[in-house]
DNA sequence: TCCAGATATGAGCGTTTGCTCGGGTCCGGC
DNA sequence: GCCGGACCCGAGCAAACGCTCATATCTGGA
């Protein structure tokens, strides 16, 4: 868990509960007061941690977002648990196969509601701080080698183009309603609607 | 043109100039330096105005931000022409309807495409800074007036629902090109992609 | 021509933010 | 128990920022 600059890398159990301190008080300052109020003095006050420690373990707010992001997307990797490697392994067929990958999807967005919202309206996009930057290259790829394997289920075209559409699309909707209509991610209603979406325009025919 | 606070409303074209000129300032600030880099008083500076003067028409600089969103859709609106009246009189077949409707918007989104980038990407999103906001609600509301009117021509479900659905999915796709990779937004590859992507998702059968 | 109101100026105050540094305390191996 | 290194502390400085206000200048209509 190596900090990105050359800061310090915590040995001893109490160098990370405060770094683990740190990253925890980010998190409840972006819920409770929003990412421009987070600073790097505010994050060590409420971590109940010196400026001068918090500076041994982060370069800067960037930093600490960074390791906060990374923590929640371990998180949603574990709820996601088998998902990506039953679907690459197994050869379901197109439709069910994408109504795995967006049920694995959906819980994995149920982690921390609250601070991915806040993350995902607030937050800077498309850099190391994007919390669905990561998932979503990876869920590409996914998409990608099933693709590649199994060509006869899929519509002929651009393999690249057509894995990163289905994906981004399926995903932005996801994040909108994550973002403004959370009550959404709850039921089947969105899950079967991005199985269409993503099904019919990757199928043959 | 009432800025959104208790500031004055230029009057005369000196000030409607001096407004200009700050607005322009903002947008080569964002440009050249970032989203976080754009402050009232560089702003200020940029423009060759003074501080003072800025502040007797923007209160802060979301204001700022503001308008030059504003001023970007609206140039957008004009890059659109007519396509969203043509669209809501004619009735053409969903596969054509589509690939006019993303037409124009890639028509509109050919303007200002670096600003448009640091907007998309630095800017708070969700919010009335947040460029595309705006342009999706409209197109929901398009989109799913067109549905009611012709519900013979959609696969049947929740009008509001599939509207968004499609509308959200390939509006993401646009930005996230246009974002990471501003080429595609050239050719017609895209387009074709979005209008099968869209017009599968919403069709009957 | 004159003047009321519109416009412009910029020094500078109060605050926030980022970050350092000199100095301590604690832990674990010997 | 000793000691080196890991860890923690927090006053406080420099820079950046937001914003005001007293003052000066310009413009268009009467």
């Amino acid at each position: 868990m190596a900090r990105s600059n050359g800061r310090r890398t915590p040995r001893q159990d109490r160098a990370r509960a405060t770094v683990d301190a740190v990253i925890e008080a980010a998190a409840r300052i972006l819920i409770d007061d929003g990412y421009d109020r987070l600073t790097t003095n505010r994050a060590a006050e409420r971590a109940g941690v010196s400026i001068g420690t918090l500076y041994q373990y982060f370069g800067n707010k960037e930093a600490i977002v960074e390791a906060l992001v990374q923590r929640i997307a371990d998180e949603r990797i574990s709820a996601f648990g088998d998902t990506l490697r039953a679907l690459a392994e197994q050869d379901l067929p197109l439709h069910e196969a994408v109504e795995v990958l967006l049920d694995g999807t959906l819980a994995a967005m149920r982690v921390r509601p609250e601070l991915s919202r806040r993350l995902l309206l607030e937050a800077p996009r498309g850099g190391r701080l994007d919390l669905e930057h990561a998932w979503v290259a990876r869920c590409i790829e996914l998409v990608r080698a099933v693709m590649y394997r199994r060509r006869d289920r899929f519509r002929e075209g651009d393999v690249e183009l057509m894995a990163s559409v289905a994906v981004t699309g399926a995903f932005a909707v996801l994040q909108d309603a994550a973002a403004h209509r959370p009550e959404l991610l709850e039921g089947d209603v969105l899950r079967d609607e991005l199985t269409l979406l993503a099904s019919r325009y990757l199928s043959p025919e």
